[in-house]
DNA sequence: ACCTGAACACCGTTCAAGT
DNA sequence: ACCTGAACACCGTTCAAGT
């Protein structure tokens, strides 16, 4: 008897999952879309991921390395303030790019299935590195979080829909990322002249 | 004959949901078990909402005036940077008292069933008027903004688990409300001395 | 006027049977 | 060694029939 040969590979399932993912949100990457995707019925998907959380986990982790890959080389700049400002901007842009996935990629998903610690080093290198270039290794953990929330919460929001009151939200992007680098800046720009820490307390 | 009467109402079946969701996520607010909480059969539930996506919103619009109504009044301080500080705090507050109810608020839900733009409006005022008590009316909005993604996202990542990296998580959000509003008053400073707007792109 | 059981289409998942 | 149809439990939703 000849046993019967692969007709698809992991690979194929998660880029046939990616792409059904931006074209219809999550609902739309059921087992029977995907295993139709590549031909073959829902089934045999199992015998490459332990269940839809497994796909799905695999879908986002993909999507991480992406957003690395977009990032990849930022932090090569004499210049680290322009470098975060490039950083936030290259963000932001992946998330206008693809929506859907982007909002997959910072969803609530059960810890077993999260997407390993380096993998996501790799994607939060540039940003840290170029940080710490700005404000010092003492602060530059601070100072990446600060950055990384507001970009992800102004993209989140503006994905949502939630900036309904007009105004020009491109520029409200410029405004936020320009006052927090600068601010950045001004802090360590203080401690270096040993003036002590703001108090902003 | 005597008809039916009601054994449930709009009201019950919404708070059914919102405990539903905050003990199993919204993955638990089922139709049937939101209507077994309330005594009541599936099919029953359609008397009162649409379908699933409605019940969602109704509990996503009750939870928004409640985090609205812990904001109310903040805007009463003659210390705008104060009174900035502590709608920030109240804000990561609500999230970790409420941790799903949180994300579903901010999460993606069909256009026809978003949240009103009025009870929005109304959760976002305190901010809002703080704002504008320390930037000026022109810039209010972008600094909302700012402050609201900052918050948001810096909260989103909590609940997300997206902290690895070790660190004072509590010092961080501190760090950054604190780097936010000086910012913001400083830039505002500039213009009121007729400086012109700091240069920072 | 509201409630219900029964039915339908769909989903994730399992598994014995095929090659 | 992988694939499949059939089956199961579950879900949202509809609707005729009850009171």
């Amino acid at each position: 008897v000849s046993p019967a040969r692969a007709r698809t590979t992991s690979a194929d399932i998660v880029t046939a999952g990616r792409e059904l993912l931006e074209a219809g949100g999550l609902e739309a990457v059921t087992m029977q879309s995907v295993a139709l995707k590549v031909g073959v019925r829902a089934p045999s998907l199992y015998k490459r991921f332990a269940d839809r959380a497994a796909l799905i986990a695999a879908i986002s982790g993909a999507a991480l390395d992406d957003l690395g890959a977009e990032l990849a080389g930022m932090e090569e700049t004499d210049d680290p303030a322009e470098g975060l400002r490039a950083v936030a901007h290259a963000y932001r842009t992946y998330a206008q790019a693809h929506p859907r996935t982007y909002e997959l990629l910072f969803s609530n998903l059960p810890p077993a299935f999260r997407t390993p610690a380096d993998r996501n080093e790799r994607a939060s290198r540039p940003l840290l590195t170029l940080a710490q270039q700005l404000v010092g290794p003492e602060r530059a953990l601070d100072a990446a979080r600060l950055l990384t929330a507001f970009a992800h919460g102004f993209v989140s929001m503006e994905l949502n829909g939630a900036f309904r009151l007009g105004g020009d939200v491109d520029r409200a992007f410029d405004y936020g990322v320009g006052v927090l680098v600068q601010a950045l800046a001004d802090d360590a720009q203080e401690d270096d002249s040993a003036m002590g820490r703001r108090s902003w307390r």
